[in-house]
RNA sequence: GCCGCCAUAGCUCAGUUGGUUAGAGCACCAGAUUGUGGAUCUGGGGGUCCCCCGUUCGAGCCGGGGUGGCGGUACCA
């Protein structure tokens, strides 16, 4: 190694773009949010199952149509019998697996709940990286839409436990049945219209960031973007159109008056039909919480797997970011039925539904709005004991060792600096006190304990460096054996405040 | 992926039509105070001006190509 060598480094210290580091700050607002989330998923009855981060891509299920190798967008590898490997993208496709591969022994429906990051290979942005952490919670085996109403409420409930107030988010539903049978309705059914109803399907997903005018572009001829890049719209003629983006406003006042509006507009074809009936019973269902719960057509969800309802859990406030932009968090959670994954493992339907928070995203959105479960994890740091004479370390040390015998957290300053050196550091580490020994108080056999918190209260008033000095705030000086007593009074004095 | 903007100290930025040794504020370190975190004053350390190639007597500045960042858009299971 190059210690101490002048050589201009060669090695560029870079983070990969799109993945980010965590300090302890972020590490234990996370870890408080994390718990909130178990507890409540555990008190609706669902149990932590974990797998890991790589399954076999085939098992995620996303090879490119007559491609032999993985979809972009996925972390993947060859093991060494030339199988496919992949890093997970969610937490679903590999429970769907946990789930076929355990059937037997498993109670159906199997209620379970898991977190942990999942790996997306994919241009990152704000609020957007390439790993991030999700929470899921799934129901396997329970074909009733009321599974799909309890997903909504949980969902509510935590939420509000995790300090967001109601009316600060709302859970909205959808059921892709009634998209499906809009697209039947303006005749785009049938196996031969796939591409056509995913462009519109896509298109319909950007009404909260494009506006209706720029969805009905999108549905039509095409829309060009501020950098003047094009994009191709789904070419359909004016009343398609119009049936298309009525869906995406029938939401009514009340759940009870949007469900009759699809059931009297949108519920011409069968499956139309069914979705709104189901939303119907979700609605009544979760009738006592309508003002955080509420039947909205305009939610699409992701394009893949879902069969049924799907939710979405959307912040309603508004935010700034550090530079005084307006921040649009949107949706930090969502889910809904996916009946058909299970299935691709085992010749039966099996139906499940399930709901997952973007913890990574709620967290910066938490964080924004200064939410006491982030800012209150803010750190104090270890009681630090400073060192003035090298040569009584082990005396030094001794002090350290009763501090953490009685379990208060504590640290020798290891570093080379003076005295003055080690006061900034226990400041900037965020102690709550120092220990300090010259050989002063070691004749005298005492310790000086200094209160820094109240100390630095102190300072504000003091100007001049000689009175600061001869102060000495907040600073007691006692006999050696009684320091572990007198640290843990301060320490008492300021958890209480 | 496509389009646009940007890159100078740890951070935020200034830097003349291309001209000597590239600056400021903040931060950091030290001293004033042989033993006390703040404030004040004084001093100090820090830069391959993102990288490579080119034009030029001479490039932080001009040209080309990379890389990285930001924003939009596409995709997002």
């Amino acid at each position: 190694m190059n210690v101490g060598s002048n050589k201009p480094a060669s090695l560029k210290p870079q983070l990969p773009r799109g993945f980010a580091d965590r300090g302890p700050g972020e590490i234990a607002a996370v870890e408080r949010m994390l718990a909130v989330i178990r507890e409540t998923y555990e008190l609706y009855g669902f149990e932590a199952v974990e797998t890991p981060f790589i399954e076999y891509t085939d098992a995620l299920g996303k090879f490119l149509p007559d491609q032999d190798r993985p979809n972009e967008g996925v972390f993947s590898f060859r093991d060494d019998d030339e199988q496919w490997l992949s890093l997970r993208y969610d937490l679903t496709a590999p429970l769907a697996r946990y789930v076929a591969e355990n059937f037997d022994r498993l109670p159906k429906p199997y209620r379970s709940y898991r977190a942990g990051f999942v790996f997306r290979n994919e241009k990152p942005g704000p609020g957007r990286f390439r790993q991030f952490m999700q929470f899921d919670a799934d129901s396997v085996g329970a074909p009733s839409v009321i599974a799909d109403a309890e997903m909504c409420m949980m969902a509510a409930d935590t939420l509000e436990r995790l300090g967001i107030k109601r009316g600060d988010y709302l859970i909205k539903v959808n059921n892709r049945k009634v998209l499906d049978g809009v697209m039947e309705a303006i005749g785009l059914g049938g196996p031969d219209n796939v591409g056509r109803r995913l462009t519109v399907l896509r298109a319909m997903d950007k009404l909260d960031r494009l506006g209706v005018d720029g969805v009905r572009l999108l549905l039509g001829p095409g829309r060009k973007d501020e950098s003047g890049d094009f994009t191709k719209g789904a070419g359909l003629d004016n009343a398609q159109t119009s049936k298309v983006l009525s869906i995406l406003n029938a939401r009514d006042e009340s759940n009870a008056k949007t469900v009759q509006r699809l059931a009297n507009e949108f519920a011409s074809t069968p499956i139309g039909y069914e979705g709104a009936e189901e939303l119907r019973i979700i609605a009544d269902f979760v009738s006592a919480d309508e003002d955080r719960i509420v039947v909205d057509p305009s939610v699409v969800r992701g394009l893949e797997y879902y069969t049924g309802p799907v939710f979405e859990a959307e912040l309603t406030f508004g935010v700034k970011d550090e530079s005084g932009r307006p921040v649009r968090f949107g949706s930090v959670g969502g889910g809904g039925r996916y009946d058909g994954l299970v299935a691709r493992f085992r010749g039966e339907p099996v139906p499940a539904t399930g709901f997952s928070i973007g913890v990574s995203r709620l967290y910066a959105a938490l964080k924004l709005i200064d939410s006491p479960i982030i800012s209150g994890a803010d750190l104090t740091g270890p009681v630090v004991v400073l060192v003035l004479d090298r040569d009584e370390i082990a005396r030094y040390q001794s002090m350290v060792t009763a501090l953490r015998n009685a379990n208060i957290r504590a640290e020798l300053y290891l570093g080379g600096a003076g005295m003055k050196a080690q006061m900034r550091y226990a400041d900037k580490r965020a102690a709550p006190c120092a220990v300090i020994q010259g050989s002063d108080e070691r004749a005298r056999g005492e310790v000086q304990i200094k209160d820094l918190v109240e100390g630095a209260r102190a300072a504000a008033s003091i100007a001049s460096n000689e009175e600061w000095k001869a102060a000495r705030p907040a600073q007691v000086s006692v006999p050696e054996d009684r320091l572990v007593e007198a640290v843990r009074e301060i320490l008492g004095r300021h958890r209480s405040g």
